[in-house]
DNA sequence: AAAGATTGAAATGTCAATCTTG
DNA sequence: CAAGATTGACATTTCAATCTTT
């Protein structure tokens, strides 16, 4: 009994300790690695990646500042702080929204959609090159149908 | 052409998409939720734990500076901010590495043994309960192969 | 000079408290 | 009062520069 599931109380062991330790190497591994060929390429964080491209796939290129943090796993205070940094250096806009007072409307600025369009490059490229091309086919499929399992 | 591998510069789309995005989500879910659990139970964050686990299994319950740095993927200089948090808190202890004066041995004490030893168990149900246990055995083993194709 | 480790400054993100609008 | 968002204080981690030992 090597491998396979364990019952509570014992270690975490074979393919148990393979499956969750190789998730946080992966996604180490490949969040640094996209990390620092966005920045040094674009001069963009994944965060800041994540935010712009968020936005993009918004109804109008654009999301309220609430429905934006929930996208992202951000609490709402650090969304505040990431989207002063990036209307201070011009890549989205904040208006309020006419329906509802209280919300704040994001919006990418042509800046904004020009970077995001010249770094979406680099950022396929990299998960390519580090992630799905070293999968087969039926590896990402499994994949799929394990997130589909775990996420609620 | 709904789904599957595409080619540079298209844009992720499928089982592609979804193992990438299924990937980013579920690390920071379940690290979030075990970070929670942690600290509340045990007063130890994720990285923490990290840090006494791999020292735990270090030889002689110790690891040098630079090889747990290198474990648990920090910077040398991050290492070294958290190392005197524990060492102030007591739970694990520096010493001058007596066959090379420029290394310090990081040890646990046993105050950081008894610490760890208890986190352990919560660490291991939050896995199994957010993670392992909802996967099939034939999954965890798919898993296990993915990363092992992924990490160098 | 290179390796091991540390220091202080900077960047990033979270929490608690607060302000405004519904 | 609840929801949306912000503010300031705080914790954590990284980078560049530095110090000591090999």
């Amino acid at each position: 009994m090597s491998n396979g599931k364990r019952a509570t109380g014992e270690e975490l062991a074979g393919d148990e300790l393979a499956a969750w330790h190789g998730m946080l190497e992966a996604h180490a591994t490949l969040t640094r690695e996209l990390d620092r060929r966005l920045r040094s390429v674009h001069g963009l964080g994944v965060s800041e990646f994540d935010v712009l491209i968020t936005l993009f796939n918004g109804p109008g290129r654009g999301l309220r500042m609430t429905d934006l943090a929930e996208a992202i796993m951000f609490s709402p205070a650090g969304l505040t702080h990431m989207v002063t940094r990036l209307e201070r250096d011009r890549l989205v806009q904040r208006a309020v929204d006419p329906g509802d007072r209280r919300s704040f409307l994001v919006r990418l600025t042509p800046d904004g959609l020009a970077r995001l369009v010249a770094a979406r490059v680099t950022h396929n490229d990299v998960i390519r090159a580090l992630f799905t091309t070293k999968l087969t086919s039926a590896q990402l499929r499994h994949l799929a149908g394990i997130w589909a399992a775990i996420l609620p």
